[in-house]
DNA sequence: GGTTACCTTTGGATCGTTCCAATTACCCAG
DNA sequence: CTGGGTAATTGGAACGATCCAAAGGTAACC
């Protein structure tokens, strides 16, 4: 049990400056690589830092600057796939800029987004990124970051409105469109009873998706039944128990436009519980294609977002509006993609 | 590699002070909850507080009181649900006592992981979690992170042996045992010709597991091939590809071990596109026991890991080691339990 | 020699908090 | 009126870095 250096003892710049006899100011100069420092000197100090172990305390560095050097990034589902790609993404890009990620996990619950927020303010990010728990309000997002952090929204909007959060940029994904063309795709391939299936028409995300399947059904001329929009928490659990609501009404769909794809992959399997095929004798379209939509069987007709690539989009983002803060809010709307495969069989 | 960001004008003790007139020490009395101060004082600071909007400074804090707030929490593939349920537990359990997670994911590449390891030491965090990427060195960890953070290991050892290295705490999965309940289930189905599919051999969690199932086999008298032995990325993607690799040579085998729940779902594919089908014309058992083990076509057979509870078993380790930084390291080994689906048939 | 210029180094104040010893105010016993 | 005890408050010095104005040393120039 030998340690080198006493237990909580760190190595701080006067360590170091005593130990090769500078400043404490020479010392901070060479660790920034300021030119002013003399070569000679430079590689003494550099030599004595390395000889000491020297690690950079960045707190207090950020602390006398009144810079921040991390991120928060706050999501609603880690466990779900598309949100470890976009952490991964947001992670990476981040890092390369010299930034941390501050870590929250919110699992759709408001309360749990408002601690978590404002723990992760009270360690000082420069900003946030947020995709929201279904069903926050502006109002309490706001009180607890304050008017001070620059936030990213990904994702979903927030309820309310407040003049604040105009100022907030948002990455969201093209949700109505996307659905609007695996609609479209449904009845290409025949299909004319077409449900709507899964999350909560409180996030707007939800809404959009379901707007656009609306859209596409009315630019086809047909008729939409009330019990063809089953709402269901966007997990893969909760969709699959309530796969059999499908067949509760008279007239039984013949497709369902999934609102994500771990609710298209829940969906198949009640399917399967219910005696039905995905692919074969149902038709279903997912949103997102997370890495095991191709890979499951059948695979899944979805909507490429490319979560990771959202994430480094999401973190550059945050990263400009750090570099300008004064810049016009940006509202992005990232495209998707209609990828067809196995489970949007045409109507048999 | 430096980043910096101004922040905006922040309300401090000294305006709170100055804004009811009284002393900065009592104001920070009051946030501590002292019982020092009188009722009447606290109040008039409480509405002070909350009038000016003013939100605690936790990196002055932890400066002057040589403490931290944060936990890092370093994987390797947090795209892999297994990660992102674990990250979410470390995540829940770490919140709750106070502390704030700081994100680091390696993707599996040892170099990224030393400098995403320097990277968030810098930031002075009280411990870390660290699941290392693969073939990754007990040498360099420790010269990224030196010998006063305590760590925690989670899910794999790192290679190479130092002194310090052993007072690192551990939570290791049952590995062995794992591997060897699932050839034992396949052979009871019936199976002879077993392959073990999946994994490189650097890393010591699939050693273990590839132990398991050689236990299995010989205990059972029979011979291991060894081209039933397929090595790959742990990822689906690669296990999908690698999948043909089966049956090359001259006696293929009915059943597949797999390294884990990921390459068990790509391997399943693989077979797809091999003409064959998972769960009844080869059995298939994976590791891990991830949500879409159960919701998968055919449902996977596999060991449960429960991985939520391992981010919040890891996080309570690193929590009791920072109460007791003298305590002597301890090495848990979380039991698995096989949970038997449809891909593991028997031999028809 | 004195002035100017440049290169390098440095002490002290500072960031926002906590700790500590000291101070004030007040009450009550002697 | 004094002394001592309790309760509440406070100024100033830390924590480990950066910033800034100023200083020391050399060299060149007139």
């Amino acid at each position: 049990m030998e340690s080198q250096t006493p237990v909580g003892r760190k190595i701080t710049l006067n360590d170091i400056a005593a130990g090769c006899g500078v400043s404490r100011a020479t010392v901070s100069l060479v660790l920034r690589g300021s030119p002013l420092v003399n070569k000679l000197t430079r590689s003494r100090v550099e030599e004595e830092l390395r000889r000491q172990g020297y690690v950079y305390n960045r707190a207090a560095a950020n602390l006398r600057r009144r810079t921040s050097s991390s991120i928060a990034l706050v999501l609603n589902e880690l466990a779900n796939p598309f949100f470890g790609e976009f952490a991964a993404g947001v992670d990476e890009t981040l890092g390369e800029a010299g930034f941390v990620t501050l870590l929250g996990n919110t699992s759709e619950s408001g309360a749990r987004q408002r601690a978590v927020l404002s723990s992760l303010v009270e360690h000082g990010p420069g900003g946030i990124i947020l995709s929201p728990a279904e069903g926050s309000e502006a109002r309490d997002v706001l009180a607890a970051v304050g008017s001070h952090t620059p936030v990213v929204l990904f994702n979903r909007e927030l309820g309310g409105t407040l003049p604040e959060y105009a100022h907030w940029d948002r990455l969201m994904l093209d949700n109505q469109r996307g659905t609007c063309l695996a609609t479209e795709h449904l009845i290409a391939q025949g299909h004319r009873k077409i449900a709507f299936f899964g999350g909560h028409d409180d996030a707007s995300s939800t809404r959009e998706r379901h707007a656009g399947y609306l859209q596409a059904m009315q630019a086809a001329g047909l008729a939409v039944a009330p019990h063809w929009r089953i709402q269901s928490t966007p997990t893969r659990m909760a969709a699959a128990r309530a796969a059999p609501a499908l067949f509760e009404g008279e007239t039984t769909p013949t497709a369902a436009v999934c609102y994500n794809d771990a609710v298209a992959l829940g969906l198949m399997l009640g399917l399967h519980h219910c005696g039905r095929q995905a692919g074969r004798d149902f038709a279903v379209t997912g949103f997102d294609d997370i890495a095991e939509a191709s890979m499951s069987m059948p695979s899944l007709t979805t909507l490429s977002t490319a979560p990771r690539l959202r994430g480094r989009q999401a973190a550059h983002l945050l990263l400009a509006r750090l570099r300008d803060p004064l810049a016009p809010a940006s509202t992005t709307i990232a495209p998707v993609e209609l990828v067809v495969r196995e489970s949007s069989c045409s109507l048999s």
